[in-house]
RNA sequence: GGGCAAUUAGCUCAGUCGGUUAGAGCGUUCGCUUCACAUGCGAAAGGUCAGUGGUUCGAGCCCACUAUUGCCCACCA
């Protein structure tokens, strides 16, 4: 396709329907090729900049997907309008955890594993896995219209992303940031690797607590203490009590042993120990609980670990090894049981921790794994939100943030996995035996291990002894270790790139609350400890995407509206519709298709609308209008030109401004409302009879191009499509300038009076309906108005409510009579009777008329109440005083002319 | 245990600074193949704004408590 020879076709070349996918594949293509979507450094623009938060390889598109992608779309085309230096980053995670276990998977189905291929072996087969399927999801990106430069997307595993993951772990090392150490940490037995506090998910389990009695040794007395999970008593090397607890006093000093292994258990006080949980006893697993192991290091007490990677019970579980730890628990509480060791048994709700990507019961364990200090690197995050130079949008999440960032713990960054970034350090074996200290970094404040060396690059040899054989630590970093530097890596960090200077900060990051913590949070760390400067100054937080009975849309429940079949059935543009319209600021949003309906219906509308106006252009008209680059004179435009352009400048303020304001759904609303109901509904009506002349044409061709404006980054495909079979100056519509407010155009004046007869045309079509008058048939209809502003307008615009109204003839005057057998509609102060010959029917009339007055009666007593309270008419504002007065004086009018009306009736 | 959100028409949801008769879409009812659009046009019905108490001249909106639902965080085993 080609603009130049994109001429305004002829009318009937213009379908009744819009078919988007005609028109969507040529104008992206389009697009591209034009290099709209490209941003460049050199601009002497303002930059507006945004990064995608980078879905992951695996991903197929879902609806979350495309809501976060359609609102950044919006921001970044509304901004590209509004003359900003544009760029939005596009990019792919490698997501280490999520794509191992798919590609892990695909080769079972082959009947293979990683094991049997080996680690190199294995990661080709993730590499060309991602050769293949890795950009499914940018792909599909483009079919929702996404402006994204697509030049410089990137991948986390990218060379340059890998230097910048190298150097910062290096310098966070070198500062003693980064340490290894053996902790319990959340261990997945089926992923075999170590997670970080935020990968596990806590849900609420109905279990059971065991209570159980070990023996004090040398007595015959005994111990019961109460546990949830029975099997990790194979690991207890003490039992504790709270200090203050007299129940258990005369145990100071003994030792309690272990049922079934007969091992020796301390007794140690402790006030970490809550007196009234359970029995106020608590059996102490070092290897195995997080607190049992802060317990050990303080007492001093022994770790014995239980369990292999895999979830199975070690040697250490004696008569247990070999067990699942599930099938353990069953055969442990069943001899416990036939011993009567077990006491009882109690259902327990608690909180199990699982794995969030294989939703796997998590065990604490002990391992050696390397971790990242947060508290000194948070600081400048909490200060920059604290101070407001980055901002969250719905504000709630501002405090979600800062209580995160103000508890942070110490983040386990080692997993022991294969695919991600391998961590840069190795062990010279020989220096390691020989305990020869390392080379250490000038002023770094670390110890290091001997043999160990932390680089950049990968060492030839041992700095210290010139050994060439060193080995490289076998775990990879957490994907998230890659993803918080994603602000700056992507423009080209660590070098001082100019897109750094130019780009850098961020304006804006759209993302799901799901994320706050595993990458917003972290990206602000970074970006401070990195760039010393906050990587964005604002932060939308948007809702996640939901079925209609709640769920979560996920593919596994079979419960997702599949963004690509909306697009293929109702086009992009209604697909970005649908999700913007139900996006309440920050709400989780409900997705079904008829929200998608509502979008097709509307695209629909401006299609047909806009067809109409080009069917009706007199293009000698239009090409001096454009020629001129002038609005005609204000004589030539007729009142309700003036009214829709007042109309439409409003509209300009409003969507500019809840765009500013963050606010989609309101921006959206707006434009339907606008287009729909004023444009299409009343203007285009009403500017039928004089469709050609100057004003109209003129007119119609001003608020189509606007409104397609404003549209545009709601709906790109159809605005684009359009706005080229209008009279136009550009190329595009996309690179046209973001329509301004011109203040003269908006007319109070004008648009009251408009209001004023719409109204009028609504009442006698209420009572045409009423009477179900055949809506060919003229009436006759006669108004009575006791103001003469009113009657002036009402005069001025006869001819329209001629015309809308289906009026045979109108009679408008202070003394006009009721005329016989007609009924009657009251707006304001004006009366109007429509003639019924012959149908009318006195008692449905009457009927009609003490509705109306009893609506009128309820409305006067609120009114009266509050006019007669001395405090309302002393303390409240005066226009509102007087607001409600004459509203009062008005209904009371209104009240008098029904009961007159009534009284005529009973005749 | 702590926190956050939601509760408004039959359904799904808006409602900004406390101030007209609380809005929209869908659905419903009535009438229309009107020459842009039946993916449409015109008209209408439909509400104790979860409950209780408070602040205020005035509350869907502010405050307190309660109820129901959902989510997040937390080392009670």
């Amino acid at each position: 396709m080609n603009t130049q020879n994109r001429t305004n076709p002829p009318p009937d070349a213009l379908s009744k329907v819009y078919s988007p996918k005609q028109v969507e594949k040529a104008w992206y293509q389009q697009w591209l090729s034009k290099r709209y979507f490209s941003a460049s450094f050199k601009s002497k623009k303002k930059p507006y900049t945004v990064v995608i938060p980078p879905p992951n390889i695996t991903g197929i598109l879902h609806m979350g997907h495309a809501l976060n992608n359609t609102l950044q779309d919006i921001l970044v085309r509304h901004k590209r309008m509004q003359g900003f230096e544009t760029l939005w980053v596009p990019g792919t995670d490698h997501a280490g955890i999520a794509t191992q276990n798919v590609v892990e998977k695909s080769l079972k189905e082959e009947g293979l594993s990683r094991q049997a291929l080996g680690r190199e072996e294995f990661l080709k087969r993730v590499w060309k896995w991602r050769e293949k399927y890795g950009h499914t999801i940018i792909r599909q990106l483009h079919r929702i219209g996404c402006s994204c430069d697509w030049e410089r997307t990137r991948f986390t595993m990218d060379e340059g992303l890998s230097k910048a993951v190298r150097e910062v772990f290096v310098r966070l090392y070198e500062k003693g940031l980064i340490y290894r150490g053996k902790y319990i940490i959340n261990w997945c037995p089926r992923c075999q690797t170590a997670l970080s506090d935020e990968e596990v998910q806590h849900k609420e389990i109905t279990g059971h607590l065991y209570y159980l009695k070990y023996a004090i040794e040398g007595t015959d007395q005994h111990v019961t203490i109460a546990t949830t999970r029975p099997e990790t008593m194979l690991g207890d090397t003490a039992v504790g009590y709270h200090p203050g607890d007299e129940r258990y006093r005369h145990l100071e000093g003994k030792t309690a042993l272990l049922p079934l292994l007969n091992r020796r258990l301390t007794i140690i006080q402790d006030d970490l120990i809550d007196p009234k949980f359970g029995t106020g006893a608590l059996k102490i697993t070092p290897a195995h609980d997080p607190v049992d192991f802060n317990l050990a290091e303080k007492h001093g007490l022994e770790y014995v670990n239980i369990l292999n990677p895999d979830g199975t019970l070690n040697e250490n579980a004696g008569p247990y090894k070999g067990l699942d730890r599930f099938e353990a628990r069953k055969k442990i509480v069943s001899e416990l049981e036939d011993r009567r060791i077990l006491l009882e048994m109690k259902e327990h709700v608690h909180a199990v921790g699982h794995c969030y990507r294989c939703q796997t019961v998590i065990e604490p364990y002990l391992s050696p794994q390397w971790f990242v200090r947060m508290k000194s690197l948070a600081k400048p995050a909490i200060a920059a939100v604290k101070e407001g130079k980055t901002t969250f949008t719905p504000k709630r999440w501002t405090k979600v943030y800062l209580d995160w960032m103000n508890h942070i713990k110490d983040w386990c960054i080692s997993r022991q996995i294969w695919w991600g970034h391998r961590i840069p350090v190795w062990t010279c074996e020989s220096c390691r035996s020989k305990g020869t200290p390392p080379k250490t970094p000038k002023d770094s404040k670390i110890y290091t291990e001997p043999g160990m060396v932390v680089s950049r690059e990968t060492p030839k040899k041992c700095p210290v002894c010139g050994n060439a054989e060193l080995v490289q630590d076998p775990d990879v970093l957490d994907t998230w270790f890659s993803s918080w530097l994603w602000p700056f890596s992507t423009l080209g960090w660590p070098e001082k790139s100019e897109e750094l200077k130019f780009f850098y900060p961020t304006s804006c990051l759209v993302t799901g609350y799901e994320i706050i913590f595993f990458w917003v949070a972290r990206m602000m760390i970074a970006g401070h400890e990195f760039m010393g400067k906050e990587p964005f100054k604002e932060v939308y937080i948007h809702g996640i995407v939901r079925d209609q009975t709640g769920a979560k849309m996920s593919k596994s429940l079979g419960n997702a509206v599949d963004p690509i079949h909306i697009i293929d059935e109702y086009g992009a543009d209604a697909l970005r519709y649908g999700i913007i319209s139900i996006t309440a600021e920050g709400q989780d949003v409900y997705a079904s298709k008829e929200k998608f309906e509502v979008g097709r219906n509307f695209a629909n509308k401006v299609w047909n609308a806009s067809r109409f106006v080009i069917m009706n252009l007199d293009k000698k008209i239009i090409h001096s209008c454009l020629k001129s680059n002038q609005a005609p004179k204000i004589t030539l435009l007729g009142p309700f030109d003036r009214w829709i352009l007042s109309r439409l400048n409003q509209t300009i303020f409003n969507v500019t401004d809840s765009l500013e304001k963050l606010r989609f759904n309101e921006a959206i609303s707006t434009l339907y409302d606008f287009f729909w109901h004023h444009f299409c509904d009343w203007y285009v009506e009403l500017a039928k009879p004089g469709i050609r002349s100057e004003g109209t044409q003129w007119t119609l061709c001003e608020v189509l191009d606007k409104t397609l404006k404003l549209l545009h980054p709601f709906m790109p495909f159809i605005t684009e499509e359009v706005w080229q079979k209008i009279p136009h100056r550009g190329e595009s519509i996309m690179t046209s300038a973001w329509p301004k407010l011109d203040k003269k155009r908006i007319d109070t004046k004008i648009e009251a009076e408009a209001e004023l007869v719409i109204s009028e045309i609504q009442a006698i079509r209420n009572v045409r309906s009423a009477w179900q008058i055949n809506p060919k048939e003229r009436v006759t209809v006669a108004v009575k108005t006791a103001r003469d502003r009113e009657m002036k307008i009402l005069k001025n615009y006869s001819t329209y409510i001629v015309q809308m109204a289906k009026v045979s003839s109108l009679q408008i005057g202070k003394n006009v009579k009721r005329p016989k057998e007609s009924a009657v509609a009251n707006i304001g102060r004006v009366e109007t009777y429509v003639v019924l010959s012959g149908l009318i029917d006195t008692q449905m009339e009457r009927q009609r008329i003490e509705c109306a007055l009893l609506d009128v009666e309820k409305m006067i007593r609120g009114l009266q109440g509050r006019l007669r309270n001395e405090d309302f008419v002393k303390k409240a504002p005066k226009e509102i005083v007087e607001r409600e007065q004459r509203k009062a004086e008005e209904l009371e009018n209104r009240k008098k002319r029904l009961l007159e009306n009534l009284k005529v009736l009973t005749y």
